[in-house]
DNA sequence: AGCACGCCGACT
DNA sequence: GTCGGCGTGCTC
C-alpha cells in the first residue's frame, strides 16, 4: 500500500527502535552498511562496506559512491553479516561521515509517517526535514588538459568538438561543469568523445561541497608538570593566554601577539598549551532590544495561561483568541516553565518574513535562546542553527513549516500561530505535507501539548476541537470542554481542548464594520473606486493623524488588458490567463505580467489582433489604488505593500519600520497585511473590494474569504484609539460579509459546516488529488483517463475485501481539467478522491501509478489538499 | 540525477 | 552498413 522502502528485510518499527537507541554498541570499525541514497528512483536501501577508519552509525549522514557520482545518504543499519548472495568483493566502501546525527528517539518514526500518510518516498521527507546541502552530490566538470592546442585547429575536428573547444578556451580556467556544456551545446557528447581520445580534455568528478561546520583552531593553556625554558615570544604569548582567560582563537592570539603561528606550535610541542579544532556557529546571536518583562494577564488570559501550564505529557488546545487578544503574550508565558524544565519549544509561524515583531518578542523575552529557522537564512546558517539543535540546549525555535521537522530532543511545547493559514501546506516539491498534522503526530510522539492559535482556526480544527457541540455553551469566557456526552457519531470524544479569548486586551473593542454597498454608490454617480464613507474616513484619519491600511485583493495594476474595438483579451503565451497590467506611478513604464509564470512584455500601443489603438486596462490593484489615492489625497503619504514590494530580504520588516515611525500615513497591500502586523496606531482599515474574495470556485473559498476579512478588519484599533472598518462590496448581503459584519465565528462556521457535511468535503471527508501535468495535451489527458480507470477498479477491489464495520463511502471525481488548463507551458488535469473519514482507504502507491503514466507526464499525489486546481 | 545499453531513421 | 537520435533501466 506504500512506498515500501524498508521492506521486505526490515519493518519500519524494527528500524525506528535500532535508530533510537543512541547506546547501542556497534562494531567500532569494519563490517557493513544499509543506506538511504539521496537519488529519484532510487529508493530502496543500499549496502556499503564500512572501511576500516571510519566508524558509522544508525542515523549517521555519509557520503557514498552511487553509480558514477558520489551522493548523500542516511545510514539506516549496521549489518554484521553480508546476506549471501552478495559477493563482498563488488561491494564499494562509505567515502566519508559527513555529520554525526543522533536524532532524537521517535524522530524517525515522524519522517516515515509523514512518507507513509503522504505517499511519497522517504528519501523525499528526508530532504525537507534536513537542512539544504547536508545530502551533496558530485558533479561531472570537463577540464582542457596542458595538451589541448591553441587557437583550435579547425580542419581536424567535428563541429561539436570545435564548439566545446572554444567554449572552454574562451573561460579563464578552462573548466565548466558537464551540465553546462550539455546545455549550451547540441550532441556535446559526441564533442567530448572527440576531444577525450585526443586528450585534449579531461573529465573529472568535483566531489559533493557539503554545508558543514566552520572549524577554527582554539590555543588554550595546558596544566604541565614541568615548566621548560621558553623564549620571550613564547612567553609573551603564554601571558596573553593567561590574561584572557586560558583559552584563545588561535587568529586573535597570533594578531594580538604579532607572533607567527611557528611560535604557537613550538609551544604546543613543548606541551605548554593544545591547540584544537572547534566548530564555530554561524547563526545570528545578536541579542537586541531592550530585554522584556512578563506582562500582566488580564483574567481570561491568565485562566487561560493556568490551564495550559497544567497540561501534563499530549494534548491538542485551540486557542481561539479575537484578534488584539493578546495571543503571543500567552505563548511566552507559557513557554517560560518549559525552558525551565529544561525543555525546548517549537513555534511555527506561517512566514518568517511576515513577523518580524513576532521574533522581536521572543528574542526580548528570552534572548540568545531563540533560534529562528526558515528558508531565508544561508546554507551555512542553517546548518548550523540545525546542527546547534541536537546538543538539546533548552531553546526557542521559531520557523515556517519545515521547522516542524526541527530535531529537538526535548521538546516541551509545539505551537502553531495563526493555524488557518494555508501556507503551513506546502503543495510545490513533494511531499505535500502539512505542518499542523505532522505538528499532531509530533506532539503525540514526543507526548507533548501542540497549542493551535488563531482568530479564525480553519473548520478541521474547529470541529476538532468541539466547537460544533459545544456552541450553545460558547457565551461564556475562557472555558475548557471536554464535551462528555459525545452528540456526533463520533466515537471518541474531541481529541483537542478549547480555549478562547473573546475579548481584547485592556477591553479595547473591536472596531465596528461598515460594509458599503459599490452598486449604490455607482447609482449615485460615484464611479470612483473609493466610496464617500472611505474617502471621508479618509480624510478624517489625516486630519486626527492617525494611520490606515487599505487591502486590495491583487497586486499589479489591472486584472486585464482588452481591446475595446474587437473585444481581444490580452493572454499569456505560456498560460491559460490574461495579462496583469502593471504601472508604478502614473507615466511611468507599463508592463504585461502573467501572474502564474512570471512571464512578463511591454504594454503594446495598439491591439495585436485588429491593430486598433483601443487597448484599455480594467478593473483594480495595489498600484492603481495607490495612483488613485495620489491623484484625490494628494497629501497623504502611502506605501505600497506587496509581494512587488517586499520581494527583497528585509524589505518586509524595513516598510513595516517605515510606517510604524509615521513615515507614510496608509499602508496599501494585499493579503500580507493580514498576517502578523500589530501596530498599535492604526485605526482604519479600508476593504477597497471584498468581491475578488468571495466569488472563487474552490469549497475552501468562503472560508478562506471569511479568514482573510476578519483579519484584515482586526487590524484596525488595536491601540488606545479606537478603529473603524469600512468594507466596500458589490454583494452586501453574501453570507461570508454577513459573518465578517457581526463578527462571529460560530455562525459562520454552523452555516459553513452544514454545506460541508452535506458534500462530504472536509472535515467530514477526505480529499485527495491526484495530479497530471505535461506539455502534450492530449497525451495527459488520455493519462488522466486511464489513471481514473485503474484507480476506479482499485478501489472496488479495496472495498470487496473491506473487513471495517462502517459503510466505506467514497467518490472518484474526474478526471476534470485544471480550472486553469495550461500554466507555464504545462498542461493540467485533476482526479480527485474523496472518502469520509472513518474510512481507511488504501492508497496505491506512487511508484504503481505512475507506471501508468507514459514519460512526459508527470504525477503529483496530493493528500489533503488546500486548494484544487 | 547520470550513464549505460539498446533499438529505429538519414548519412558515408 | 554506421552514425546518432533518445526511450527504458540500474546504480550497493
Amino acid at each position: 500500500m506504500y512506498s515500501n522502502l524498508l521492506e521486505p528485510s526490515l519493518s519500519p518499527r524494527r528500524s525506528v527502535s535500532s535508530l533510537a537507541e543512541p547506546n547501542n554498541r556497534y562494531p567500532t570499525e569494519g563490517g557493513w552498511v544499509e543506506v538511504l541514497v539521496d537519488c529519484p528512483g532510487a529508493e530502496g536501501l543500499y549496502t556499503y562496506a564500512v572501511p576500516p577508519h571510519l566508524q558509522v552509525r544508525s542515523g549517521d549522514i555519509v557520503s557514498v559512491p552511487f553509480g558514477a557520482q558520489q551522493v548523500g545518504g542516511i545510514a539506516i543499519q549496521r549489518l554484521r553479516q553480508l546476506s549471501a548472495d552478495r559477493d563482498p568483493a563488488t561491494m564499494r566502501s562509505v567515502e566519508d561521515v559527513i555529520s554525526h546525527g543522533f536524532f532524537p528517539p521517535t524522530y524517525w518514526e515522524l519522517l516515515q509517517r509523514v512518507a507513509q500518510y503522504y505517499c511519497t518516498p522517504l528519501i523525499q521527507v528526508v530532504r525537507v526535514a534536513l537542512p539544504p546541502g547536508l545530502l551533496g552530490r558530485s558533479q561531472r566538470r570537463i577540464r582542457l588538459t596542458a595538451a589541448a592546442p591553441f587557437p583550435p585547429i579547425r580542419e581536424v575536428l567535428s563541429p561539436t568538438a570545435q564548439q566545446l573547444l572554444t567554449l572552454l578556451q574562451a573561460q579563464k580556467q578552462g573548466d565548466y561543469s558537464w551540465h553546462y556544456l550539455q546545455r549550451q551545446v547540441r550532441s556535446a557528447n559526441r564533442g567530448l568523445t572527440e576531444l577525450l581520445q585526443r586528450g585534449w580534455v579531461e573529465s573529472y568528478l568535483e566531489p559533493p561541497s557539503v554545508v558543514r561546520p566552520r572549524q577554527r583552531q582554539a590555543v588554550m593553556l595546558a596544566h604541565q608538570p614541568s615548566i621548560p625554558s621558553l623564549s620571550g615570544q613564547q612567553q609573551e604569548v603564554l601571558a596573553i593566554l593567561r590574561r584572557q582567560g586560558g583559552e584563545m582563537w588561535l587568529q586573535d592570539l597570533l594578531q594580538q601577539g604579532q607572533v607567527s603561528s611557528s611560535v604557537v606550535r613550538t609551544l604546543e610541542r613543548k606541551g605548554c598549551v593544545v591547540i584544537r579544532s572547534q566548530e564555530v556557529l554561524r547563526f545570528d546571536a545578536t541579542v537586541p532590544v531592550v530585554p522584556d518583562q512578563p506582562k500582566a494577564l488580564t483574567d481570561e488570559q491568565a485562566e487561560v495561561l493556568a490551564t495550559l501550564k497544567a497540561l501534563t505529557g499530549h494534548a491538542q488546545v485551540l486557542l481561539h483568541g479575537v484578534t488584539g487578544s493578546g495571543k503571543t503574550e500567552i505563548y511566552l508565558q507559557a513557554i517560560a516553565p518549559v525552558l525551565q524544565r529544561g525543555q525546548s519549544a517549537l513555534v511555527l509561524v506561517p512566514e518568517i518574513g511576515l513577523t518580524p515583531q513576532l521574533t522581536d518578542r521572543f528574542r526580548a523575552r528570552f534572548g540568545s535562546a531563540v533560534h529562528v529557522y526558515h528558508s531565508a537564512l544561508s546554507d551555512g546558517e542553517r546548518y548550523d542553527t540545525w546542527r546547534q539543535m541536537l546538543e538539546g540546549t533548552p531553546q526557542v525555535v521559531i520557523g515556517t513549516r519545515s521547522a516542524v521537522f526541527a530535531p529537538l530532543p526535548q521538546l516541551g511545547v509545539i505551537i502553531l500561530d495563526e493555524e488557518h493559514d494555508g501556507s503551513f501546506k506546502q503543495d510545490q516539491p513533494v511531499p505535500c505535507y502539512h505542518a499542523r498534522t505532522v505538528a499532531q503526530w509530533r506532539s503525540k510522539l514526543v507526548n507533548c501539548p501542540l497549542i493551535l492559535g488563531s482568530a479564525t482556526p480553519c473548520l478541521e480544527s474547529w470541529v476538532e476541537a468541539g466547537g460544533r457541540e459545544a456552541r450553545e455553551d460558547r457565551k461564556d469566557i475562557s472555558r475548557l470542554f471536554f464535551p462528555s456526552s459525545s452528540s456526533s457519531s463520533l466515537t471518541s470524544p474531541p481529541p483537542s481542548l478549547y480555549l478562547s479569548l473573546p475579548r481584547r486586551i485592556h477591553d479595547r473593542p473591536m472596531p465596528p464594520i461598515e460594509v458599503v454597498d459599490m452598486r449604490r454608490e455607482l447609482h449615485q454617480g460615484n464611479r470612483s473606486i473609493f466610496s464617500r464613507s472611505l474617502q471621508d474616513a479618509l480624510q478624517t484619519m489625516r486630519d486626527q493623524h492617525q494611520q490606515g491600511l487599505l487591502f486590495i485583493h491583487r497586486r499589479g495594476h489591472s486584472t486585464f488588458v482588452s481591446c475595446r474595438s474587437c473585444g481581444h483579451v490580452m493572454e499569456c503565451p505560456h498560460c491559460d490567463v490574461s495579462l496583469t497590467y502593471h504601472q508604478t506611478q502614473l507615466g511611468g513604464h507599463e508592463t504585461l505580467r502573467c501572474h502564474y509564470c512570471g512571464y512578463g512584455r511591454s504594454h503594446p500601443s495598439r491591439c495585436p489582433v485588429c491593430d486598433a489603438p483601443y487597448l484599455k486596462h480594467f478593473g483594480s490593484g495595489t498600484q492603481r489604488v495607490m495612483q488613485e489615492l495620489a491623484q484625490h489625497f494628494p497629501s497623504l503619504r502611502c506605501l505600497r505593500f506587496d509581494s512587488d514590494t517586499t520581494r527583497a530580504k528585509g524589505s518586509h520588516r524595513a516598510l513595516l519600520t517605515r510606517f510604524a515611525s509615521g513615515e507614510a500615513d496608509i499602508l496599501v497591500g494585499t493579503q500580507m497585511l493580514t498576517k502578523g502586523i500589530d501596530l498599535p496606531q492604526v485605526t482604519l482599515v479600508g476593504v477597497v473590494a471584498a468581491d475578488g474574495l468571495l466569488h472563487l470556485a474552490d469549497f475552501r473559498a468562503s472560508e478562506r474569504a471569511f479568514q482573510v476579512l476578519t483579519q484584515v478588519a482586526g487590524r484596525a484599533g488595536r491601540g488606545a484609539d479606537p478603529g473603524r472598518v469600512i468594507l466596500q462590496t458589490y454583494s452586501p448581503q453574501h453570507p461570508v460579509i454577513e459573518a465578517v459584519v457581526q463578527q462571529t465565528y460560530p455562525l459562520f462556521a454552523e452555516a459553513e459546516l452544514q454545506q460541508r457535511q452535506a458534500l462530504h468535503y472536509p472535515p467530514y471527508g477526505r480529499l485527495v488529488a491526484f495530479r497530471l501535468s505535461g506539455f502534450d495535451a492530449e497525451a495527459v489527458q488520455q493519462t488522466a483517463t486511464a489513471l481514473a480507470h485503474h484507480l476506479r477498479s482499485r478501489l472496488e477491489a479495496e472495498l470487496s475485501t473491506s473487513t471495517s464495520g462502517q459503510t466505506p463511502f467514497y467518490e472518484l471525481l474526474g478526471p476534470a481539467p485544471a480550472a486553469i488548463v495550461r500554466v507555464a507551458r504545462r498542461y493540467r488535469w485533476q482526479l480527485l478522491l474523496k472518502f469520509s473519514t472513518h474510512y481507511e482507504i488504501g492508497l496505491p502507491t506512487l511508484t504503481e501509478l505512475r507506471s501508468h503514466c507514459p514519460a512526459g507526464v508527470s504525477l503529483t499525489i496530493d493528500v489533503d489538499p488546500l486548494r484544487l486546481l
